[in-house]
DNA sequence: TGCATTTTCATTGTGCGCAATTTAATCGGG
DNA sequence: CCCGATTAAATTGCGCACAATGAAAATGCA
């Protein structure tokens, strides 16, 4: 190798950092969405969800009967996730999958007594969760609504990103 | 297409909703990071990445050579994620794998010059993600450290969460 | 009405992410 | 020095996540 960086120094880079990992909100976001799926999973485990099956019960707790289509769009989610997904809910007999008669091209997903049964089991979860995390209602809420506008300007700029060339970053040498 | 669907199945269930999804910390967190992953694909397929192999270059920008092992504990991810990534990275001719010869357990990761190389092509990629939220930098540095927070919390929280079986969680009825 | 277009879901293929297991190398106590 | 325990990667299996494609049903417009 051209250099011997065995030694003790770090950082082959003096440069500022824009790269630096430390400094990247995309991967604290990355990190912490992966700690909140493994503080999940134990939890769930004991219910027989995985964490995206258990955001698709919240979905269908609060509104029974809502199409494949409609359960993504809550979650951001398409078919080639949700088809699986929710043919493996139905093995595990939390809900039924069937076509609607008025418009044979949607499949409607309704709870099971089962499913619904479920939601007394995963009532407790969230504050759990809460109560690890050492913060108040109020810091949560605040945080969740941040986080939320951060993906609320990802997505809307996302639409017409392809379209602009021009590098309307303005100013801010800041790292995301 | 208007509406006109929700005939038959108003919301069954009236509740606060300490399970709203939309009250869900850790839903927020999820979509962000997909958010984020979405934003980033189309920038990093020009350099023929994806976005955890994005990560893995950070790394590796910042300090060349490391182990699999301490790639993995950077990012928070493990052999069976590491070992067929880094072969890819390695088929991309971006580093070269080679068995460490004082402990011949250790693999270790180097950068090619292609891989040294590619680090100015995504120099301008967090600018750019920075510029589309809408953020300055001292904004973006105080959500960073929040999400952080989250992140060592849960980690905190990991550590014996099955040995207590005692609910410290504290009085918070919060949500996460 | 006829037919192209759109919508909805399913399918295929690739790449994570992680638990569980395997293999090989190293370490450590007797 | 030997042998059990530990460690690092690799492997296997399963479940997302998403792009691309396909098929069937509904829509819309000439």
């Amino acid at each position: 190798m051209p250099h011997a960086d065995e030694i003790a120094t770090p950082a082959p880079m003096p440069e500022a950092g824009a790269l630096a990992l430390d400094n990247q909100l995309c991967f604290a976001v990355y990190a912490a969405s992966h700690a909140f799926a493994r503080t999940y999973r134990p939890l769930l485990e004991r219910l027989g969800l995985t964490y995206p099956q258990y955001l698709v019960m919240l979905v269908l707790w609060e509104r029974d009967g809502l199409t494949v289509k409609a359960i993504g769009e809550r979650l951001g989610l398409d078919s080639g996730t949700l088809t699986p997904l929710l043919k493996r809910l139905a093995t595990a007999g939390l809900v039924t999958r069937s076509r609607d008669a008025e418009d044979e091209r949607q499949v409607r997903i309704s709870l099971s007594d089962a499913g619904r049964a479920l939601r007394a089991e995963a009532a407790g979860l969230p504050t759990v969760i809460a109560g690890r995390l050492g913060l108040d209602a109020g810091e949560l809420k605040r945080l969740r609504r941040e986080i939320d506008g951060l993906r609320l300007a990802l997505d809307a700029a996302i639409e017409g990103a392809e379209a602009a060339s021009k590098t309307d970053a303005g100013e801010t040498d800041a790292v995301a």
